[in-house]
DNA sequence: GTCTATGCAAACGTTTTGCAGTGGG
DNA sequence: CCCACTGCAAAACGTTTGCATAGAC
C-alpha cells in the first residue's frame, strides 16, 4: 500500500510548477527546496513509483541522459537547443499514422527528438557573428 | 594530428563487418578478435575520435544503453522491438522538411525511434494467445 | 504498533582520466 | 626522434541496494 509522503508530495510538486523534462539532478535541487533532506535514493524510488503509476513517462535524451516528464500533458515531441541545452515541449506531432507503417511490424508508440537552435540561442549567435565581423 | 592504429582500423572493420548498431561491449569483443590487447579505454577513445570525425553516430537503446553505427549508412531511423529487443534500421524518413518548421527555431536534426513488435514477435505473441485460449 | 518509505553509505555498471610506455609518422 | 595513442589502474559518473530508523496510517 502506498503512503502519502511529504518527499513524493515535493517531487510531485517540482514537476507541476517546472512544467518541463527533468533530469533526477535538477529534481533533487528544486524537491530539496521544499524538503531539505530530500535523499537521491528517495528521488530515484519515487521516480520508479510514479513511473509505474503512470504518473510519469522517461525519455532518453540522446545527450543529456534520462529525463521525466509528466504523461498528464499528452502525446507530444521535444527540441533540444544544442547551445543552451534546455529541452522545449513541441506542440502537435508531425507524424501521421499512415506514414508509419512498416508491412510486419506493429508500430505502438514512437519519440521523436529535434535538435538545432532555440529562438534565444538563435539571436545570440546572429550578433556573435555580427560582433566578430567588425 | 590523427594516426592510423591498428586499434583504430580492427574497430572500424567491426563496424563493417557486423553492419548494425553496436554497443561498447560488442565491438571490444569483435575487435579481440584482431587485436587480442584491444582495451576498453581505448575502444572509449577511438569511439570519440570516430564520433567527432562524423563516421560514426550514436543512438540511445532503451534497455542496451548507448550503441554505434556507421554514419555512411545515410539518414534513417530505428524499430525497437520491445520483446526481443532487437533493433532494426528502416529504409526511408516519413518526416518532411516543411512539417519540421518551427516559428523561431533552427531545426537542424532530428531523432526517431519506433517501438513495438516486429513481425517474428507479433507471430510469436499470436501463436501464444492462440494457445492460452484454448 | 505496524510496516512502508527514508537517509545514509556502500555497491554496481559504465565511461573517463592520469600516467608511464609503445609505436606510427 | 617525437608525440599521439595505447594499456592499465584509479577515479568519476549515474543508478541501485542493504540496513537501521523515521514517520504514515
Amino acid at each position: 500500500m502506498k503512503r502519502n509522503t511529504t518527499q513524493r508530495a515535493a517531487i510531485e510538486q517540482v514537476f507541476c510548477q517546472q512544467d518541463r523534462p527533468l533530469s533526477v539532478e535538477e529534481i533533487l535541487e528544486y524537491g530539496r527546496g521544499m524538503v531539505e533532506s530530500l535523499n537521491q535514493a528517495t528521488v530515484y524510488r519515487n521516480i520508479k513509483l510514479l513511473l509505474e503509476a503512470g504518473w510519469l513517462r522517461q525519455l532518453r535524451h540522446p545527450h543529456l541522459g534520462m529525463l521525466y516528464e509528466r504523461t498528464s500533458k499528452g502525446h507530444h515531441h521535444h527540441f533540444h537547443c544544442r547551445v543552451c541545452n534546455r529541452v522545449y515541449d513541441l506542440p502537435g506531432c508531425p507524424l501521421k499514422e499512415r506514414t508509419l507503417e512498416l508491412p510486419g511490424f506493429v508500430v505502438e508508440d514512437h519519440e521523436l527528438f529535434l535538435f538545432g537552435l532555440c529562438p534565444e540561442c538563435r539571436k545570440q549567435k546572429a550578433s556573435d557573428e555580427l560582433g566578430t565581423s567588425i
